[in-house]
DNA sequence: TATATTGTGCATACACAACATACACAATTT
DNA sequence: AAATTGTGTATGTTGTGTATGCACAATATA
């Protein structure tokens, strides 16, 4: 697991593993049948709560990205490579979507929109 | 005063009027000058705290956006349209930075990003 | 100077993130 | 079959930050 959180974030910890994960799960470098670590090692690991490693494995069930079961652990979800591209893809337009309205509200055209985010990027 | 405050939003309501107040006075809705409404009549019309509207009122006088007299009142500070234009882009640009780092962990290239960028808009 | 109007400060209620610890279930070993 | 180990789960507690009401101080104005 390659993960670093932040204690002066202002996110959440448990969202700071949630994204990290999915974005490793969609982007195909955590493959599918991968096995999380345990939560106790990976709450020994990042120095951190088994409780909020599970909240973040919660949030992960839930989005389908990974399944888990009591006893044995958990596992990637198992995806084609165009339902990862898919999802991918839905997931950062979901985040756009909110990040655009901010911009919008100072009245940011599209076309400025896109020089602003290549000075940026 | 024109805002509108969501309860369901998870944005704190001072960040709310401070995000959509700091839109208005640089995108010169809110002229250099103009008198915003004392904290007590805004509080009523919005159905909020009066320390609500204050905190908003405290960020926007942080940021040099307005200057605040107390017995006076709070007035929206002048600029030149160079300066309100230099500093609306700076703001969207430190918004979008934080933005891009969650599109960058996906690996979104900026081709991409421009692509999506265009659906959503 | 008196009065009303404005912003300010303080103590509190509430929601949520994060925590330590104890519990329940499943797989493996003996 | 029973014990042991490893896994996720549930309970109760603490700390941080948002939002609140009410009393106070400073200014404007008549």
């Amino acid at each position: 697991m390659n993960v670093a959180i932040s204690n002066t974030s202002e996110k959440p910890i448990y969202q700071q593993l949630f994204d990290q994960i999915s974005a490793q799960i969609l982007t195909g470098e955590l493959p599918g049948g991968y096995p999380l670590p345990p939560i106790r090692q990976a709450a020994q690991e990042l120095r951190i709560s088994v409780i909020t490693i599970k909240k973040a494995w919660e949030e992960l069930e839930r989005s389908g990205l990974i399944t888990t079961t009591t006893g044995k652990g958990c596992f990637v979800a198992d995806f084609s490579s165009e339902e990862m591209l898919r999802m991918r893809n839905d997931m950062i337009m979901k985040q756009m979507a909110g990040d655009t309205d901010y911009y919008k509200s100072f009245g940011l055209s599209l076309e400025e929109a896109i020089e602003l985010l290549k000075k940026v990027y």
